[in-house]
Order: C-alpha cells, then sequence, then structure tokens
DNA sequence: GTTAGCACTCAAATCATTAGAGTGCTAATA
DNA sequence: TATTAGCACTCTAATGATTTGAGTGCTAAC
C-alpha cells in the first residue's frame, strides 16, 4: 500500500487542494483551478505537470481524457491520513447544529438519538449497534404466581438488562414451595455469567428443586434469552434517505442496494463485523474505510468508533456517505459522541446510587427533534 | 362520486381490458392492441368511440395526445369495487410462493415475519402496526428486592404485557413492610385499567403507603408505561426497496418521499391513521386507497386490512405500491394472513391455559425465510 | 351502429453540430 | 533546470434538427 512515500511538499500542497475542492463541488478540478485558488503561484502548465505525476502515482484519476481529476481512494487515504486538518481537534465540533444527547432511563431511545443526532449533523446515514454484552453476570432472579397457572420469571443482570417470561405450570404452586425456589436459585445463580451455568450446576438444580424441575429449566432458559436476545445485535440506523443527497448515491440500483442494506438487519451487521476486524489500535478509536475497504460497496465510505459503555457494554458507531464525504467533520462527531456516551452512562451509573434519576429524566425525551 | 352509473356492458368490457393490460404492461394502452386482445371483435375506430367516452366519463386518461389511454383513479376504483375477479377468492392465495406464519412466542417477532411474508409475495412495500391495547387491565403487580437501594417492579396486563421498572430507594426496604406494599399494590389495582387509576385511587394508596409513598408514584408510572410505550405505536415494514421495481416510483425525489416516510415511524403513523378514519364496515374488512385518497402520495395506492387478536389487541396491516398494483393478490394474501394471525392466536391462547407452549414453540423462527 | 381511411399530433429516438473545459506536448524563457 | 506560454487535440455535455411510429379524431362510406 504504502510504495516508498515519495510526495513532495509542493505535490502534496496540490494534492491537498484537489481533495478539498472536491470535496466541496463533487466536479472534477482541473489545473486552471487550482493555479487560481492555491497560493501556490504557479501556472497551470506546472500543476499540470505535477498532477502528471500525481496520477502516475495513484493519488487522483481522471473519469475521462478531458475532465479535471478526482481523488482516487488512495488519494482519500491518504487526505485522511497526513492532509486533514486534525490538530482543529479541540475546536468545539460545530457548535451550532450539535445537539447533545439527553440522558434517558432507557438505552434503547438513547441509541436512536444518537444516530438521529449524528445524521442531523453530518448530512449522512448513520449507524450504531447496540451494545453486546460480552460476560454479563446473573443479578438477580425472582418467580412469582401471576395466577394458579402461571408463573413469573425476571431475570436482572448486569447492568440491569431485565428479561421475562411466562412459564405455564399444571398445578398451583404453593408460598412456601416459591420462596424456597427463589431462595435455591438466587443463591445459586447470583454473580455468574451464562458460561458459568454448564451441565453440572443445571443437574445439581434440578435434583434439588424435585417436581419442580421443570420450572427450573425455563428460568435458565430465561437467562440464556437475556444473552440471545442481545445475540441477534439490533443495529439503528438514522438518515437512510440522506443519500439521495449525492448524485453519485442516488441512481436506482445504488440506492436500492444501500437502502436495503440498511433495511435488512442482517446484513448491515454483516458489513460492520467484516469492517469491524481490522480496526485495532488506530489513534483515536476512529476508523476510517474508503471505496474498496468496504465489501461490495465501491462508492462509499464508512467511519466507524467503537464505544464502551463499562460493565461489557460495548458497541460500534457509524456513518456512512460518499467517498467524498467531510472527514473532518464526521470525525468530529463521532469523537464527540463517543465522548458524550460514556459520559452520560457514568454519570447515571454514579447517579442511579444516589437518587432515583432513572426516572425524573424521562420528560427529556420529548424535546428532542429540532 | 357516482354520477349515474351509465356504463354499458361493453364500456365495461373495454375498461376492464384496459386496466388488466396496464397492470401487467405499465404501459399506456391503444385501440389497436385492445381491439385485436380482446374478444368483442370490434374493430379499433368502435374502440376509440367508447374510449372517448370513458375519457370524458373520467375513468381513464391519456398521459399525452398521441397515447393510449390509462386508467384515472376513478378508473382504478371502479376496477376494484365492481371489475375486478372477487370470486376467485375460495382459491388458496397463490400457493407456491405463500409462506406461512410460523407460531412465534412473542408477538414482536411475529409481526416480523408478517410483514417480510407479505413483502416477498406481493413485491410491495408492507407495513404493520403493532397491537394498540385499548382498556387492558392490570393482571399483577409485584415489587422485588434487587439490592439494598434498588427496587424491580414488574407490571402484568392482560395480554400478559409485561414491564419492568428499577426503583432507586434510599433506605432498604425490610422483607415484611416489602410484602405489605406488594398486598396494597396488588389488592388495590388488580383488575382496573388504567384509566380507572384514578387521583382519588393516587391519593388512597398513598396514604395507606404511608413513608413508601414514592414508590407507589413510581409503580404507577410503570403501570402508565405499560399503555405508553405502545401510543408512540410501532410499526414494522418491509420490503421498502421494492419501489425501486417500479419506474413511476423510483425516481429520486419520488423514492426518497416513499422511503423517508417508512423510515420515519412518526410520519407512517401520521398516514395510517388519516387512512383509517374513513375506513369502516367494509366488505372484507379490507380497504383499497387509490392516489389522491392518500394525502401528500398521489402516485401510490395503499390496501389495509384490520385486525384484531381479541382482549383489546387490534392493529392495521397494510401494503403500499404502485397504482397499478395487483390489487386482486394484495388482497387475497391480506385476507390470509388476517386470518392467520387470528388462528394463531386463538390457538395459542387455548394452548397457554393446558400446556407451556410458549417455550416449545421458540425453536420455529429460526426456521422462518426461505 | 360500425368501420375504413386518412390527416394530424406528439414523445422518443437518432444523429449532427457546437461549445467549452481540460489535457499533453513543444518551444521559449528565466 | 524548472517554469511557463501557446496551441493542437480530445472528449463530454448541451443543443437542435430530423425521423419514426404509435395513437388519436374525424369524416365518409357501409
Amino acid at each position: 500500500m504504502s510504495e516508498e512515500d515519495e510526495l513532495t511538499v509542493r505535490q502534496k500542497k496540490i494534492l491537498d487542494v484537489i481533495i478539498k475542492n472536491y470535496l466541496e463541488t463533487g466536479e472534477p478540478v482541473g489545473s486552471r483551478t487550482i493555479s487560481k485558488s492555491s497560493d501556490l503561484n504557479l501556472s497551470s502548465a506546472t500543476i499540470r505537470n505535477e498532477m502528471s505525476d500525481l496520477e502516475d502515482m495513484g493519488y487522483i484519476l481522471q473519469p475521462h481524457t478531458s475532465a479535471g481529476r478526482i481523488p482516487s481512494d488512495k488519494g482519500y487515504r491518504f487526505y485522511v491520513g497526513e492532509l486533514m486538518n486534525s490538530q482543529k481537534d479541540t475546536s468545539p465540533p460545530d457548535s451550532t447544529s450539535q445537539m447533545l444527547v439527553q440522558r434517558t432511563d432507557r438505552l434503547e431511545k438513547m441509541l436512536k438519538q444518537v444516530v438521529d443526532v449524528l445524521a442531523a449533523n453530518t448530512n449522512y446515514t448513520s449507524m450504531i449497534s447496540a451494545p453486546a454484552i460480552t460476560g454479563v453476570r446473573v443479578k438477580f432472579v425472582q418467580l412469582s404466581a401471576v395466577n394458579e397457572h402461571q408463573l413469573l420469571s425476571v431475570v436482572v443482570m448486569d447492568g440491569n438488562a431485565v428479561r421475562n417470561r411466562l412459564i405455564n405450570i399444571d398445578e398451583p404452586l404453593n408460598n412456601e414451595d416459591l420462596l424456597k425456589l427463589n431462595m435455591l436459585l438466587n443463591t445459586n445463580l447470583s454473580g455468574l455469567t451464562v458460561n458459568d451455568i454448564n451441565l453440572a450446576l443445571i443437574k445439581k438444580l434440578k435434583s434439588q428443586a424435585g417436581e419442580y424441575a421443570p420450572i427450573i429449566e425455563n428460568v435458565l432458559e430465561n437467562v440464556a434469552g437475556t444473552i440471545e436476545q442481545d445475540e441477534g445485535r439490533t443495529i439503528y440506523t438514522s438518515g437512510t434517505t440522506n443519500i439521495f443527497k449525492y448524485p453519485e448515491l442516488s441512481d436506482a440500483n445504488r440506492a436500492s442496494h444501500l437502502i436495503s442494506t440498511f433495511e435488512n438487519k442482517e446484513e448491515l451487521e454483516n458489513l460492520v463485523n467484516e469492517i469491524e476486524t481490522d480496526d485495532e489500535g488506530n489513534p483515536n478509536g476512529i476508523s476510517v474505510f474508503i471505496g474498496d475497504d468496504i465489501p461490495n460497496m465501491p462508492d462509499v465510505s464508512v467511519v466507524t468508533a467503537k464505544y464502551d459503555l463499562g460493565e461489557g457494554f460495548k458497541g460500534t458507531i457509524g456513518i456512512l456517505g460518499p467517498k467524498r464525504m467531510d472527514y473532518e467533520n464526521v470525525m468530529k462527531n463521532l469523537k464527540s459522541l463517543k465522548k458524550q456516551l460514556s459520559d452520560i452512562v457514568d454519570s447515571s451509573r454514579i447517579g442511579a446510587k444516589k437518587e432515583p434519576k432513572r426516572i425524573e429524566a424521562k420528560k427529556d425525551i420529548k424535546e428532542k427533534k429540532e
């Protein structure tokens, strides 16, 4: 990929101008334009020579003989990696359009909000994968009798993920037995991860439960279900139709392909997974995938960030747009959101121990849309 | 709308041919085509005269002077109402492509499945609104201590809708008090609908709860939440990108408009609501909305059916496509699904009282996609 | 009432022409 | 030796003229 980085300062400058210009206009940029709009004070002829070299090196290309140049995927990558203004980082991300994420008591709503904010701020399509839970532990189990023929099993896991399940029973259960069962379950399951619950443990539980063994089975399925439900990882998306704002993406074929990918969560999940693999140890925890980096989607770029909510809750947040997207703004937004996300959750974690704030935060939700 | 239905038999026949032909091809149909393809044995000139009359009466129209005719909205309506082959109803709806809805224990998954089936069978876009709960009653309330600082409130409503809420408390609650609170809540709330829970009752509960009044408040919010969550009515959609299969809908503007309507559930909800109003007492419980019937969407048709799962669970299921959609197939599919839906729920209701089938049904889910 | 015949209309396809943006190359210049 | 002016050349996109053909409406004959 890097065959001797032999770009002269001037070449870098020219490449920078070409890309910046193309990001704005979406039109191929010609030598004359560069000669005039840059402070290089070079004639178009000189620029032409340099451009010819840049093209030979693969940083730019010509849509056709008599057109200007546009950045190649390699050019974009160079731009993101070296040319882009990354020291401006300190400035607040586009404060006018920036919308803060409001606190809410439901993770789901928060995620939905995050993608909405992101799509609105960037004018691209955004997505966020709900946190994958890894290694969460059982916190609390409770069986209660709803009526003579139904038990309700409630399982609370770390991070307060709650799952219910109704269990139908043939014979009513008396209160003592119910209490015993609850005791049995809590003493044996609390603090365990799903992986800890092995056959031996199940056997032990069942034998201790005696005639209630079938109920144990159901409860355990409920515990498993807590994980399972998040395994078909939910992905929230927003701003799908933003792709129509970019002519290079909005012809029927491309648009249909993109949108159906976003509609079909499984496909989207694959995309995210395939992309995630080689995303390790990069500077700000932000990864940029351009064009042929992305399977089946040579005309778009995807920028992703991982977020970590602690307690094993992790997920990916990303935005998809045309290759000529405003990488700078997008990365700023992602970085900011990433920070906000962990901040919010931190404070809510701490707050939760002091006052019942989970509830009062609810009203905030209404005000989200601008 | 009906200004003396003065269509002769021959005119009806011609109109029928025009529409059938147009449904298939999507091209304006001319007099010569009709003359040849129908069994009327009339010359094109005669057909032309009749067509001229049909146009005067508003059943068909010409895209431009030298083109054939296409059905007007009025024409479509007449077709759906009188011309369409509705006696074929008895035949099974397109048995090859028909996919049965599998039983599942989660309403949500079932609905998702239904829209998927519908979209796959029709090649149009489908949507289903999750059941709106009206007048459901509280079945069971349970508070349990998760740890010293958190209570878990679980509310089960009719139809086994369950909601949880974590309540943070300052002081640990001893077991006796917890039991008393549970007793208090269950005796007072069981069997009530949300509307029944008025200020007087709340006051009474709070005073009886003494120092635990704040907890009562939280539990009541939880009860209210059961309803509330379904008020922002979830709508599931599928096959959005099918619109790209119909050139008349797939230009950037229209497509963008349609797709964003489907992405933004609020808008979609409005659409469904506006449409629902005048949908009363029609033959099979199926309503057809064509072109200007639908606010802001003159180029599409929507066919809807209401479903009723009993116990106050009702919703709407619908499909959206080009005006030249295959109404016959669509209506057949809707009718069949409507039936399957209520059948499934009926059988699961009955089954639920006898054996724990909610659980064993789960494995079915995996097999759904073809 | 039906039909043949014909003039007329109009969209869409095809083709030729033009305009202009941009390049590459060469020769002159500093 | 690096830069630049100048010019021929290329190719797209826009414009406009022409043709084609499907389809109609009307009239007159059957």
